[in-house]
DNA sequence: TTCCGACAGTGGGGTCGCAAT
DNA sequence: ATTGCGACCCCACTATCGGAA
């Protein structure tokens, strides 16, 4: 298959907003692919090449000018080489030698191909389409059902190799797949909740555990043998030899474990999130030591041998707490006070509480309501400094605004952040003209206005920076409405944002 | 030789618009 | 009316490479 007829599937995929009709475009990909390219096209046309890291990103590109090819040639074998070779080149001197890769890779690709490469290489490839529709896509070419397809690729964690099987053994070859020791499954995840009163009231009988501002980890041991895995299905084993230790005590054979990792300090409240994080691909012997983390597992998907995944949450947690022990992340089933475990777990500095049905098996890719979050929100009064013109369905308009704190001195205001969530289109529209109308000065990216809008955000907190000059910086802010009822000099102070650290 | 800036990659994340049900 | 998906981008951290000091 010629990389050609991606890139016209991938151009028709961004031309209609139809997703009958991306899926239909999918799935003749899939039909027309040959066995050798079929995952080739499916990593491609999700926007994640088979290779994984590649060493090369937008400025590296940005660098390059190649003279385009007049016909295309490429073949989706051919790529997938140059880009083996990419991810394979390292060491000194690796910066010129893939300089020569991507340069023989672009001068063999159309204007289009070359496009299409940049925006795969670069991981923006804004077709309307990813693994969403993929999986219905592979549905659709297989003649299998969508549910077949999201399980088995829950389970390999892979959807090129999903893709394959459903192709080539249709929906007998998909219920091969198992949950296998040593490959890790793709975890199930959580949506927001208004509160915990509304939470409570979607969910059938439901646990109340502690949310944990620490990394998702999966953990599988086969006798001795333990690793671990991000949220992302990356293998991080090497990177914390105290939580492999702790699951290789537990008394058990086999075991796979869903939790939260984080390190605490000598009084046992958590670290903030930055420090946990430091711990991921930190290999300096003196970084590790100084950062203990622990594991705070809330799922066991399979024991000794029985898989556990179709069992309803409140018998995988007894088989959690079975084996698991004092590693059990602190939760209620059905708690008579709800929002008394809510108050303990932010007491002891957690981020909130979560909600989890208990009569619901695991299931992965359908963002689901039956596990809810609840974290409390703040909300403060910032002052708008600039914005910056947004890309994509945003192109043409002041999107992704800078934000300040009032000074203590009454001098100009602080800047503590960026924002580009929380805006409507109506929103967008206005403030586009509107900043423009007390624009100062402009850069390519960025236009800057004199500091008299007020704008309430919504954010989880903050945290320490060194980017800002207050030294803070907002944590997941969004706009919740402009406040033309109020001044600059009302807008909450440095000092203010700063109290929010703890 | 050592230092430092730029780049790449990955951890955490919320809300909007739209299609489909 | 509700749900799922993709797009819109944030800040922080580490490792790595290559050029400056």
């Amino acid at each position: 298959m010629l990389l050609a007829d991606v890139v016209a599937a991938s151009g028709r995929l961004a031309a209609t907003r139809s997703r009958k009709a991306k899926i239909a475009v999918l799935a003749d990909v899939l039909r027309a692919a040959v066995p050798g390219e079929r995952a080739v096209a499916v990593a491609f046309l999700t926007g994640q090449p088979l290779q994984g890291r590649l060493g090369t990103g937008w400025r590296t590109l940005v660098g390059l000018d190649v003279e385009p090819a007049p016909e295309p040639g490429l073949t989706l074998s051919h790529v997938d080489a140059a880009l083996s070779e990419l991810a394979a080149t390292t060491g000194a001197g690796s910066a010129a030698r893939r300089t020569d890769v991507l340069t023989a890779l672009l001068s063999k690709a159309t204007e289009q191909e070359q496009t299409f490469l940049f925006q795969l290489i670069t991981g923006e490839l804004r077709q309307g389409a990813l693994e969403g529709l993929m999986v219905d896509g592979i549905a659709a070419a297989a003649e299998v059902s969508g549910d077949a397809v999201r399980r088995a690729f829950m389970l390999s964690g892979r959807l090129p190799a999903t893709a394959e099987a459903a192709m080539t053994g249709g929906s007998a070859a998909l219920t091969e797949f198992r949950l296998e020791l040593g490959r890790p499954i793709r975890p199930m995840l959580a949506s927001p909740a208004e509160s915990l009163t509304d939470a409570l009231a979607q969910l059938g009988p439901a646990v109340v555990e502690y949310k944990m501002d620490g990394a998702r980890i999966q953990v599988h041991r086969d006798g001795d043998d333990v690793r671990v895995w991000t949220r992302t299905l990356r293998d991080i084993t090497e990177y914390v030899g105290e939580l492999v230790d702790v699951v290789r005590a537990m008394p058990c054979r086999t075991v796979v474990l869903d939790g939260e990792t984080l390190a605490l300090t000598d009084d046992g409240k958590p670290r903030p999130f930055q420090q946990t994080q430091a711990r991921f691909g930190a290999t300096r012997e003196e970084q590790v030591r100084a950062l203990l983390l622990r594991p705070y597992f809330f799922d066991c998907l399979h024991l000794d041998g029985r898989d556990l995944l179709d069992e309803p949450l409140r018998h995988r947690r007894e088989a959690l707490h079975r084996v698991a022990g004092e590693h059990v992340i602190p939760g209620v089933l059905d708690p008579a006070d709800p929002e008394r475990l809510l108050a303990d777990a932010l007491d002891a500095g957690h981020e909130g509480v979560m909600a989890k049905d208990l009569d619901t098996p695991y299931a992965a890719g359908r963002r689901g309501s039956a596990w809810l979050k609840v974290k409390p929100v703040h909300t403060i009064d910032l002052v708008i400094l600039g914005a910056e013109w947004g890309h994509g369905r945003r192109t043409g308009t002041l999107s992704n605004l800078h934000l300040g704190a009032r000074a203590p001195d009454g001098g100009e205001p602080i800047m503590v952040g960026k924002t580009f969530k929380g805006l409507t289109d109506e929103l967008l529209a206005w403030q586009t003209a509107e900043f423009q109308r007390i624009e100062t000065r402009r850069t390519r990216s960025t236009v800057y206005v004199r500091p008299e809008l007020v704008v309430e955000i919504e954010l989880d907190g903050v945290q320490t920076s060194t980017r800002y000059p207050g030294g803070v910086a907002l944590r997941f802010a969004r706009v919740l409405r402009y406040r033309p009822d109020k001044d600059p000099a009302e807008a909450d102070s440095i000092d203010a944002v700063r109290a929010l650290l703890r």
